[in-house]
DNA sequence: GCAAGGTC
C-alpha cells in the first residue's frame, strides 16, 4: 500500500512528514524536488511539497502575436492550462504511479484546493486512486494527527472556483491590456505595456480618486477664536469651543465681546484616567503597513525581507491573514530566547508573570499564526543571514510588536479644563503618561504629553492674549502606501501575498510613483483612469473585483455550476469591453496626448513650459527650416513663438520671465531669451529678472554704470541710459571683480583670453589711474 | 509583451 501526499510548500512536507513518521521520515530528492519517505501503519508514505502553483494558464500559440490577433477575440477563446514548473510535474508523475491513496494536504484555502487538484491532475494520469483530502489550519502536532486521521473529501467546486478565477482574470486582462496598448501605439510611443486588470486597476483607481478630491478640493476660510490665560504663574492656551468658525461675522461678534475682558473662569474640570491597549498580533497586511509607516520600508520589500527572516528560521511564515493566536501558543519558550539583549527587561517582566496573555485580535484565516519571532538574533547575526537592507530593523518591528502585544495598556491621564469668558466656553485638554506599558518596547508609536497646570475649579484665570486666527481648510492629503493597503484590504483588492505586487505594478507602468511616503499618481495613470472612469466606471472601482469574486463564490458554494460562472464572466468583460471600444477615440486621443506630453516634459533639452493656450505643453521644435517654440496640441492648439536663429538653447528652469513668458531660454553664453517675448536685453524689465551687475558711477549723470551683454556685442551702459558707453574687450571671459580702483572706485574688470594671462584693469575712460595703467600697459 | 495567485 503506498500513500502520496501533496503539500503547497516543501516546508509544510517537511513538518508534516515528521509529525506522521515520528522523526523516521527520510529525504530523497526527485527531479530536484524534495520527497520524505516513510513507513507508517504499515503503508509507504511518500510526500511532497509543492511550490504554490505548479500550472498556469495561457493562451494557445496561434493567438500570441498581438498584432495578428483582435484583442476582442481573446474573449472568445479559452485558455489552456500548461505545467509551468516542469521539475514538479515530472517528480509527480515518478512518485505517484502505482499509488493507492493521494492526499492533498495544500493549505486550507481556496488557491490550496486548487493547488492540490493541480497535483492531483498530473498524478492520474498514472494511478488510478482514491484521493482524499486532509485539512489543518495550523502546522501544531495535534492538528495535522487530526487532519490524516480524518480525511475528508476533496472539494471540487472550491478548486473550480479559484479556477474561474484565473480564466477571467486572464481574459480580462489580456483582452484589456492589448486593446489599450495597441489602440494608444497608434498615436503615441508608449515606453512599455499599458496594463489594465483586475486588481491592479482599481488599486491605482484609489490613488486616482484622491488626486480627483485634492484636484476638486475648494479652500474654504475659517476663523478660530484661541485664548491664552494665566493661573498661578503658568499659561494654558484654550481653543474657543466653536471650533472652525466659517461664518467671519459670528467670529467677529464673539471675538468683539471677548476682547478687553480680563478674567475667566475654570468652569469644568474632569480627569480621567484613559487606557491605550496594546495593537493586535500581526497579519501580513498589518505587517506591511507598520513597515510602511514606522520604518518607510515599501510592502514590496517588507515582505521579501519577512519572507528571508522565516527562511533563516527568525520569524515565522509571513504570509497570514490570522491576527490572533492559538490557545497552546508557547510564549514562554520564545521569550526565553530574548532574556539577553535588547528585549531582556521586558522578556524577563513577562516571564514573571503567571500567565502571557496575548491581546488577540478577531481574524482567523485558518491558515497560520501571527508573525512572531521565532528565534532571537542579534543584529548581527540577522544581518548575516539576511543580505538586505534594512532586515534588522523589520526583525525588530516583528520582535518588538510580539512583545508589544504580551504587555498590559498603557495608561494615561487626561486632563480637561472648560474656561468660561463671558458666557463663552474655552476648551483646553493634556495628557500626561501615568504607565508606559507596552509602549516602553514600541517606539513607534509615542504620544506626546501635554502637560497642564495644576489648576483648580472655579479658579479665576487673568486673560493674556484673545486671538481671532483666519485659517483655511486644506485639500486631503495624499495616500500613503499605508493608506493604499488599508483600503485595498477593506475592498478584497488582492490578497495577504499578493496586494504589495499590484503596487509594484503600477509603479512599473508609470501610473503612480511614491514619493517619500506618499503615492502620486503620473500623469499617464490619471488620464488612463480618467479615461476608464467615464467609459467603464466599474473597472476604476474595486466593483470589478467584488463582481467576479460573488461569481466565483457561488460555484465554490455550489451554487453554480463553473461552465455558467465563466460564461457569466465573460459577458461582464464583453460587456466592459464594448464600453471602452466605443469610447475608443476619446480614450486614445487623451492617453496618447499625455504620454507624449509626459515623453515632452521628461526631454529636459527641449521642454519649455505649459502652454498658455490649452491643457498641453511647450517644446522647441527643431525642423531643416529653423527652430521654433510649439504646442504638443498641434494642430488643434497653434501657440507658437519664434526663436533666434543662431546659437545653443538652453532651457533656465531656475529663471521665471517676470513679463509672463512660458521660459527663459539662454542663447549660446551670450543673452537670455524670454519664450514668447523675445531677447531679454530689450525688454524694460530686464532690471529685475537680470539686475545689472554694477561696475561704477556713471561720469555723465548720476546714474551707474554696469554690463550690458547682447547677441554680438558686451559694452558699458548706463542705469539711466544717458547714452554714456564704454567698450570693454571683445575676447575672452569678462568678470567683475570685488576689488576697486583707487583712482575712481570703479570695479576691476578681469579678463582671460585662452592662452593669455588672465588682465584685471579699470574700465573708467575719465579715471586719472587708469589712463596711466593703460599707459604703462603700452610701454611694456 | 497581457492577469492574479501561489512560493523559493
Amino acid at each position: 500500500m503506498t500513500t502520496v501526499v501533496f503539500t503547497e510548500k516543501n516546508k509544510a512536507a517537511a513538518q508534516i512528514s515528521t509529525i506522521l513518521s515520528g522523526g523516521s521520515a527520510k529525504r530523497s530528492i526527485v527531479d530536484g524536488v524534495s520527497v520524505y519517505e516513510f513507513q507508517r501503519d504499515g503503508s509507504l508514505w511518500k510526500i511532497m511539497g509543492l511550490a504554490g502553483h505548479i500550472m498556469g494558464y495561457d493562451y494557445p500559440e496561434e493567438f500570441s502575436n498581438w498584432r495578428d490577433v483582435d484583442p476582442a477575440a481573446l474573449l472568445d477563446t479559452d485558455p489552456v492550462k500548461k505545467i509551468n514548473k516542469a521539475s514538479f510535474g515530472s517528480a509527480i508523475l515518478k512518485i505517484s504511479k502505482g499509488a493507492d491513496l493521494l492526499v492533498l494536504a495544500c493549505d486550507f484555502d481556496r488557491e490550496g484546493e486548487n493547488i492540490g487538484f493541480e497535483a492531483k491532475s498530473i498524478a492520474e494520469k498514472v494511478c488510478n486512486s482514491t484521493v482524499k483530502r486532509a485539512r489543518f489550519s495550523s502546522l501544531s502536532k495535534s492538528e495535522i494527527e487530526k487532519a490524516f486521521n480524518e480525511l475528508v473529501e476533496p472539494d471540487e467546486n472550491m478548486a473550480m472556483s479559484a479556477e474561474a478565477r484565473q480564466i477571467l482574470d486572464l481574459k480580462m486582462g489580456a483582452s484589456f491590456t492589448r486593446f489599450v496598448t495597441l489602440s494608444v501605439r497608434e498615436r503615441a510611443r508608449t515606453k512599455g505595456v499599458l496594463s489594465i486588470g483586475p486588481c491592479q486597476t482599481p488599486t491605482c483607481g484609489f490613488v486616482y480618486e484622491r488626486e480627483l478630491a485634492i484636484r476638486k478640493f475648494d479652500s474654504r476660510d475659517f476663523w478660530k477664536i484661541e485664548g491664552v490665560f494665566t493661573g498661578k504663574g503658568a499659561d494654558i492656551t484654550g481653543v474657543h469651543r466653536g471650533g472652525h468658525i466659517y461664518d467671519k461675522e459670528k467670529a467677529d461678534v464673539i471675538f468683539k465681546k471677548l476682547k478687553g475682558c480680563k478674567t475667566a473662569v475654570i468652569s469644568k474640570k474632569t480627569v480621567k484616567e484613559m487606557n491605550t491597549n496594546p495593537p493586535f498580533p500581526l497579519n501580513t497586511n498589518e505587517f506591511l503597513k507598520r513597515a510602511s509607516k514606522f520604518l518607510d520600508v515599501s510592502p514590496d520589500k517588507a515582505l521579501e525581507i519577512a519572507e528571508q527572516l522565516y527562511l533563516s528560521g527568525f520569524t515565522s511564515y509571513p504570509r497570514t491573514e490570522t491576527n490572533m493566536y492559538a490557545d497552546d501558543m508557547d510564549f514562554a519558550s520564545i521569550l526565553k530566547g530574548f532574556t539577553k539583549g535588547d528585549y531582556q527587561d521586558f522578556a524577563l517582566l513577562l516571564l514573571s508573570q503567571k500567565a502571557i496573555v496575548p491581546r488577540n485580535g478577531k481574524k482567523d484565516g485558518h491558515d497560520h499564526p501571527p508573525i512572531h519571532p521565532i528565534k532571537a538574533g542579534s543584529r548581527m547575526e540577522i544581518e548575516r543571514a539576511v543580505k538586505m537592507p534594512r532586515a534588522w530593523d523589520v526583525y525588530d518591528l516583528i520582535v518588538r510588536h510580539f512583545i508589544a502585544n504580551l504587555l498590559p495598556p498603557a495608561i494615561f491621564e487626561k486632563t480637561r479644563f472648560e474656561i468660561t469668558m463671558e458666557g463663552e466656553l474655552f476648551d483646553s485638554t493634556g495628557s500626561i503618561q501615568k504607565n508606559a506599558g507596552w509602549l516602553a518596547v514600541y517606539p513607534f508609536e509615542k504620544p506626546q504629553d501635554k502637560i497642564l497646570p495644576e489648576l483648580d475649579l472655579n479658579e479665576i484665570l487673568a486673560v493674556k492674549k484673545i486671538t481671532n486666527i483666519k485659517s483655511q481648510t486644506t485639500p486631503p492629503k495624499r495616500l500613503t502606501e499605508a493608506e493604499l493597503l488599508t483600503l485595498m484590504d477593506k475592498h478584497g483588492i488582492g490578497t495577504k501575498a499578493t496586494a504589495p505586487s499590484h503596487i509594484e505594478t503600477n509603479k512599473k507602468r508609470g501610473y503612480f510613483e511614491v514619493k517619500g511616503k506618499t503615492i502620486a499618481i503620473l500623469d499617464t495613470g490619471f488620464t488612463l483612469m480618467d479615461a476608464l472612469n467615464s467609459s467603464v466606471p466599474i473597472l476604476v472601482k474595486p466593483d470589478i473585483r467584488s463582481s467576479i469574486e460573488s461569481l466565483i463564490q457561488d460555484v465554490e458554494d455550489g451554487n453554480k455550476k463553473f461552465e455558467l460562472a465563466l460564461e457569466e464572466g465573460t459577458s461582464l468583460i464583453k460587456e466592459m469591453y464594448s464600453q471602452l471600444l466605443s469610447n475608443r477615440d476619446l480614450m486614445v486621443t487623451r492617453i496618447a496626448g499625455t504620454i507624449t506630453d509626459e515623453a515632452v516634459e521628461a526631454d529636459k533639452k527641449n521642454h519649455v513650459g505649459k502652454c498658455s493656450e490649452c491643457e498641453r505643453v511647450l517644446r522647441i521644435v527643431s525642423t531643416d527650416k529653423g527652430r521654433f517654440v510649439g504646442c504638443t496640441g498641434y494642430p488643434q492648439c497653434k501657440n507658437t513663438f519664434p526663436l533666434p536663429k543662431t546659437g545653443a538653447l538652453a532651457v533656465q528652469r531656475s529663471r521665471t520671465c517676470k513679463k509672463g513668458g512660458a521660459a527663459v531660454l539662454k542663447v549660446g553664453s551670450k543673452y537670455f531669451w524670454a519664450v514668447g517675448i523675445g531677447p531679454c536685453f530689450s525688454c524694460d524689465m530686464e532690471k529685475e529678472c537680470y539686475p545689472p551687475e554694477i561696475v561704477g558711477a556713471c561720469p555723465a549723470c548720476d546714474g551707474q554704470t554696469f554690463l550690458i551683454t547682447t547677441k554680438d556685442s558686451r559694452f558699458l551702459g548706463c542705469t539711466k541710459r544717458c547714452g554714456h558707453t564704454q567698450s570693454v574687450p571683445k575676447n575672452g571671459r569678462l568678470t567683475i571683480t570685488d576689488k576697486v580702483c583707487e583712482g575712481c572706485g570703479w570695479r576691476l574688470l578681469r579678463v582671460k583670453e585662452q592662452g593669455k594671462d588672465a588682465k584685471e584693469y579699470c574700465a573708467n575712460r575719465k579715471c586719472e589711474v587708469a589712463a596711466q595703467m593703460r599707459s604703462s600697459y603700452r610701454k611694456k
